[in-house]
DNA sequence: ACCCCAGCTTACCTTGACGTAAAGGGAAGC
DNA sequence: GCTTCCCTTTACGTCAAGGTAAGCTGGGGT
């Protein structure tokens, strides 16, 4: 619904996807390069049930869709999510009437996760603080010492 | 060297250590409570080389000096060393002498340190302005969508 | 005599997110 | 026909900082 069913019947008969993009579909190695991720960490993510994608004579073919999933995954790693928080929030965003538990979800964790963030904010404000001023004690020290 | 030698000849008959204070040494269970950390916790540190506390009956028994160490290693870990790099500066910390190389030690680290933060605060900021916006958004789309 | 508590050692388990190796298959290019 | 490259699967290893459990010891109190 609204991504376009999967119209790729296949006139390749190559075995490697990658070659021709442009498609809707991809390869690993193709997708890893294009989300800067190793194919071992694609494959994990499907382990972890993240992605599903087709498989082709034994190889895995990702669709439009799929890719689309994988960039929600990028973002929520680089928002701090887990793995598990992702996975969990992309089986809302499965179906298209979720939207609103989609984004009660997203009010919620993300509203965890901010409140998180702030206190690491303040944990690393005040560590640094500490850490200067110790740098620059020893500074002062071996100034001191080096020039008596 | 200026810490005072251990005179503590035991008058004790008694295996346990930690019930009289004052003696200049301290059981585990005492020293535990007295950093609010667990046994193991303070057990693990001597597997890693970072204490090595004295035994009297097969029981381990801090000195003065131990204590001092230990409280060097939480004051490591609040700023976020790791306990390899609170092993090395305590190696440097043994000799009295070594001041100088401990300051130096402790500038490169320190100022590595530092560093590390200035760009965890930055990823912090970031991501929290993010997902700020993010909750902002589907706390905007939940009022539309439950009052019409 | 018995129980409880504290300590001891050794060894495996945990969490997250992958890395690495082993062993093989199929296709493309020379 | 050979090499090279990418792909597949399964399984085990890694890192940090401990947690947890098992099985034993030894003292104190009742
Ligand atoms: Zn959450
Ligand atoms: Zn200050
Ligand atoms: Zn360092
Ligand atoms: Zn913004």
């Amino acid at each position: 619904m609204g991504l376009g069913s999967n119209q790729r019947t296949s006139q390749r008969t190559s075995q490697r996807p990658g070659g021709t993009p442009g498609n809707g579909w991809t390869g690993i190695g193709e997708l890893a390069d294009e989300f800067g991720l190793t194919p071992r960490t694609i494959r994990f993510y499907e382990d972890k049930g993240l992605l599903t994608p087709a498989r082709e004579n034994n190889q895995r073919v990702y669709s439009h869709r799929d890719r689309v999933r994988l960039g929600l995954i990028c973002r929520g790693k680089r928002l701090g999510f887990t793995l598990t928080e992702i996975k969990e929030f992309l089986k809302l965003y499965e179906a298209d009437d979720n939207r609103i538990e989609q984004m009660r979800f997203l009010l919620h964790h993300g509203r965890e996760r901010i409140a998180a963030l702030e206190s690491q904010w303040r944990d690393v404000e005040e560590t640094l603080h500490d850490l200067r001023d110790l740098v620059a004690a020893a500074e002062e020290y071996v100034r001191r010492v080096t020039r008596p």
